[in-house]
DNA sequence: AGCACGCCGACT
DNA sequence: GTCGGCGTGCTC
């Protein structure tokens, strides 16, 4: 008799085993239908055996074989299985979370080919035609020849438009037959000559044989993607494959098109959240057999089953989307420095505002550094203004010092950017009479007014409610906001300079697809000339013309609970910095500050992120917080708050364990959500392998636990948000 | 997570 | 008299 040991989704730390009838045969990393508690499910073979220790009448027989063929490797079983036991994550969870959609519901591998496109002979000649969308589909299909339909649709294409020249029998669309793609000599645009160090930096990264993490830390315009692209062209010369990450708002059509003018006739795959589950799987496949040579995809490409993965880069490695926030909470820069070790390739990381964490293996020499320190094209550097808030009259939140470099922008003919985090008119309505405040029902947290909806919206839950006319405790019609949102910018602005343009992009002005398109399109062009947002407006959209960049709120970041809210306030005040004065004047980054003396903020302004984070790295190691110590956190959320409370005390051990911390139970920032309750229980050690031993003996512990089916719980490990 | 089994309140 | 509320216990 043989056994198959199976992972099926559910939250259990176990497999499970199944037996064989006789002549039945299947390998690891093949699907299979199982009963499962009266249900049936997709479990996933992990090992196959010739004994079990399952009593023998508890053991079922499988009701069906869906593979002939693994759909995972074993070592991609294997790279799964660390992912797992690191994030203390079920096995079956874990896989069915790396699985694409279609493979998660026993749908067949190769159920799905993606209609690809070409052009005719008719449209190799280049007609002009009356559509001006017809006409850039056109001349992207020149540039980038045949390309499937989900490629087109990422660079803003419609179904429309590609039906539309069909008709005109100008391409034609078909089947694609993924075959590996020939290795020959690739043709390759014509590229910039490299400065001195981009040059430095390449050879290094292209002599080094097998695994090494590169850090390239690399100021805002010293050509990052260029030192990628160099790289990349050995990798694909080599046959090999390698993957992009980018953040999740990263993958613009701008990116995209640089990889594939350099790279014209390489197959080149996106990955991100827009897929449909068909075209997920196409990519799926397409990197397992090897038919793409690049992938540029977001936090979930890291676990894409490549035959031949030759590189991994990850574009600013210290972006927040790059870790899960639910779920299995896995880090995709922190994977990928796993994977490229297993794999023995080499892994870049590239960002202008490296991760304390990354910064610190660097200087550690567990990765080697690069630096880029010199612009590509030569531009002097900006200069920071820090405004003084105290003691100031501020109207909505702008000093009159600021306002006054405003109009003194606008009368130069450029433009200003205005940044501040929270979008919405007012994050609260206050009772000037009776202190009342607008409280979510379900939250602990106040609604946010949001004045053209009308609405008092919770931005935790989404639930939304009208403005009452009067106080709902006191009747007072003295109903006022209190603080400041995005909306509420644009409102004053628009006020106080009735005849100039201002455009605002947040959550809520861009919700409407392809909205953030053409607000773009619309200030590049010149229309707008003052731009206000939330840090969406921060990320890798380029304006020629800003020449002064405004941060309202900088105090949020140095005195908060999260002790890596200075650091992200470092990255962002850089990154908006490096949004100011591209077109080669400088520019004026200002900053509006109730502590114009903070040492941390000095340093950033006068000697920039790299001394910062030095010195940040210096406070964190004297505080014994990551990347010094390693963290983890238990998050416990229930209907019933005592029993949420019970739960987390009762995992407090009478006898504290050598070389681990517990701190709590605490409640979570946000007590309450959507009418859960939530509290966690921090775990601190100063050794990776103590903390990682603590945690199986703590997971075992609650799996035992009378009270853990009545409570959600998950530990979150190497957490980034303490909520 | 689901789903069944099980023991107490308002309905045809 | 039963339909159904969700507490608790198990899933090879």
């Amino acid at each position: 008799m043989s056994f198959v040991e199976v992972a099926i989704k559910v939250p259990l730390p176990r497999t499970f085993d199944y037996k064989l009838d006789d002549g039945q045969s299947v390998s690891v990393g093949s699907r299979v239908e199982v009963s499962f508690a009266n249900r049936r499910l997709v479990a996933m073979v992990v090992a196959l055996k010739s004994d079990s220790q399952v009593p023998e009448n508890k053991i079922k027989p499988i009701t069906h074989i869906i593979d002939n063929e693994p759909v995972l490797s074993a070592q991609h079983i294997a790279f799964l299985r660390f992912t797992a036991q690191y994030y203390c994550h079920p096995l079956g969870e874990t896989l069915f979370t790396a699985l694409p959609g279609a493979l998660r519901s026993g749908e067949h591998p190769d159920k799905t080919t993606v209609a690809t496109v070409t052009l005719t002979d008719a449209g190799l000649n280049a007609p002009k035609l009356r559509s001006k969308k017809q006409q850039a589909l056109l001349a992207q299909l020149h540039a980038s020849g045949a390309s499937s339909i989900t490629e087109l649709k990422a660079l803003g294409f419609t179904k429309q438009q590609i039906d539309g020249l069909q008709e005109k029998a100008l391409i034609k669309q078909y089947l694609a037959h993924d075959t590996q793609w020939a290795l020959s000599p690739r043709a390759i645009s014509s590229k910039p000559r490299l400065n001195e160090e981009q040059a430095a930096a390449c050879s290094v990264i292209n002599q080094h044989q097998g695994y090494q993490t590169f850090l390239l830390e690399g100021i805002t315009g010293s050509g990052k993607t260029e030192v990628y692209l160099q790289c990349l062209e050995d990798i694909i010369n080599s046959g090999q494959q390698a993957l992009i990450l980018v953040p999740e708002i990263g993958l613009t059509p701008q990116t995209v098109n640089r990889f594939r003018r350099r790279f014209p006739d390489t197959p080149i795959d996106l990955w991100h959240s827009n897929l449909t589950d068909n075209e997920r799987l196409h990519v799926w496949r397409r990197s397992e057999q090897g038919s793409c040579a690049l992938v540029i995809g977001t936090r979930s490409s890291i676990f894409l089953p490549f035959k031949n993965l030759g590189m991994v880069i990850v574009d600013e490695e210290h972006d927040s989307s790059f870790k899960q926030q639910d779920g299995l909470r896995y880090h995709a820069r922190d994977l990928a420095v796993y994977r490229c070790a297993r794999a023995n390739i080499p892994l870049i990381l590239g960002t202008a505002t490296p991760a304390l964490e990354t910064l610190h293996k660097a200087i550690d020499k567990k990765f080697q550094l690069l630096t880029l320190s010199k612009r590509a094209q030569t531009k002097a550097d900006n200069q920071f203004l820090l405004v003084d808030m105290k003691g100031q009259a501020e109207q909505s939140g702008f000093a009159p010092a600021t306002l006054k470099h405003i109009e003194h922008t606008l009368a130069r003919g450029k433009q200003v950017m205005v940044f501040l985090n929270r979008r919405g008119y007012a994050p609260t309505l206050l009772c000037h009479e009776c202190g009342w405040l607008s409280e979510c029902s379900h939250c602990s947290a106040s609604t946010t007014f949001h004045k053209a909806m009308a609405r008092l919206v919770c931005h935790h839950c989404a639930q939304q409610s009208y403005v009452p006319a009067q106080c709902p405790d006191c009747g007072s019609t003295q109903i006022m906001p209190v603080g400041l949102g995005t909306e509420q910018l644009e409102d004053f602005l628009q006020q106080h300079y009735p005849d100039t343009p201002i455009s605002r992009i947040d959550r809520d002005s861009t919700r409407k697809k392809g909205a953030l398109e053409s607000a773009l399109a619309d200030i590049n062009a010149g229309g707008k000339r003052i731009l206000v947002g939330t840090q969406m407006l921060a990320k890798g959209h380029h304006f020629a013309d800003v020449s002064l960049v405004i941060m309202l709120d900088v105090d949020g970041g140095l005195y908060s609970s999260d002790f890596r809210a200075t650091e992200h306030m470092a990255q962002l005040i850089t990154q908006v910095a490096g949004r100011a004065g591209r077109s080669g004047e400088p520019g004026t980054v200002l900053l509006q500050t109730h502590f114009p003396e903070h040492p941390l903020l000095q340093d950033l302004v006068n000697n920039g992120y790299q001394d910062f984070a030095r010195y940040a790295l210096q406070e964190r190691q004297e505080a014994a917080l990551p990347p010094y110590t390693h963290l983890a956190l238990v998050r416990v959320e229930g209907t019933n708050s005592k029993i949420v409370i019970d739960f987390l005390a009762d995992l407090v051990p009478v006898n504290p364990y050598s070389g681990i911390q517990l701190l709590g139970p605490v409640p979570a920032p946000m007590e309450r959500v959507a009418g859960k309750y939530r509290y966690q229980l921090h775990i601190q050690a100063s050794e990776r392998p103590t903390l990682h031993s603590y945690l199986a003996q703590l997971m075992n512990y609650i799996n035992e636990h009378k009270l853990a089916n009545r409570i959600r719980w998950s530990i979150d490990v190497d957490p980034t948000d303490t909520y």
